[in-house]
DNA sequence: GTCTATAGCCTGATAGAC
DNA sequence: GTCTATCAGGCTATAGAC
């Protein structure tokens, strides 16, 4: 792995644990085990770094998200199968952590990897929402857009619920009430 | 106003607004216009003073919830109303801000509002659907507290999304689409 | 490319006068 | 109760040697 890569990556598991604000390129080198003069001859600062491990997350959580959406089965099971997925719950999300964060939001750079990628996500479930309407398979009347942002929303607000609880079950709870919610305007 | 009431609300703001980690004595001694002797004459240090504006801020918080939740009309009427009430998207959620900030959840002292909060937020709308499935509003599949937590997430993951977004759009989405999922459980 | 040195400012307090 | 002084340490770099 470069050294790039190994200050990325170590970005990456700051601005997911501490968040930006609670990142400092200090604790960035000794997690990475790369020197300050070296951090600062690839990236210019903070910011610089930071995009470049939220543009890696985006693609990454982007990938994770595909391979459950575009799994064969009925646009229902693969909404369910993005709801349902195992994960560590008590983490919370790479992305949505970063929306929270002021300076994140304020700088275009920074926000930009975080937009899109919740961008794609509705326009992704709004799309296989459509298609199972389509089939016949959810009731016409949802909107499909305004269906992929609650179903994107009750995972959000899931890992909020279950990090304020201490404990997972918060969004277990909640991603299981979403999909009862929704098993309901299935023709099937 | 109590020179204590001014400390706390001025941290009530900088927490709301820049986290807990992104909060520093000094950012409430000016906004507050109170001293840095007196500061610590009345509180012990930074978490104490966190620790108090975040009891208040709960406190706040649920009473603004609660008029929505018992407002005259159908419980699905008193979910809409929590549902669609005018917010400050943008700003996001005082209590929910804070379930993302590591050294919160790591304090018991401080995470026990936020818990608190949202335990009681869960409970009071899961108890609504259980009444307006007695009543025959709702249908009885529905598992109130999955439900209820459901309700709860999209709010919180809306503030997230819309965020992300630099738009209070998705936050509007998400709440709609929540409520077209709710309404085709309805009787009436 | 990587290293050490230095810098100015901020953080979160403590101490003691008034 | 409130004020100013002080402090050890961290933050976010920049400079220049190797």
């Amino acid at each position: 792995m470069t050294t790039q890569d190994r200050l990325i990556e170590s970005t990456q598991d700051l601005l997911w644990e501490r968040g930006y604000v609670g990142t400092s390129p200090k604790a960035i080198q000794q997690r990475s085990g790369v020197g300050q003069g070296s951090m600062y001859h690839h990236f210019t600062g903070k910011p610089d770094l930071a995009a470049a491990a939220l543009r890696r997350s985006a693609e990454q959580m982007r990938g994770i998200a595909e391979a459950d959406l575009a799994a064969p089965g009925t646009a229902y099971d693969r909404i369910a199968a993005y709801l349902r997925r195992d994960r560590d719950v008590l983490r919370g999300c790479r992305m949505g952590r970063m929306a929270q964060d002021p300076d994140v939001v304020a700088d275009p750079q920074l926000r930009a990897p975080v937009e899109e990628t919740f961008d794609w996500l509705r326009g992704r479930i709004a799309d296989l929402v459509a298609e199972g309407q389509a089939a016949g398979e959810f009731a016409p009347g949802l909107d499909p857009a305004d269906t992929a942002a609650a179903v994107v929303a009750v995972v959000q607000g899931g890992y909020v619920l279950a990090r304020a609880a201490g404990d997972a079950g918060p969004f277990e709870r909640a991603t299981r009430g979403a999909l009862g919610l929704l098993a309901a305007h299935r023709s099937a």
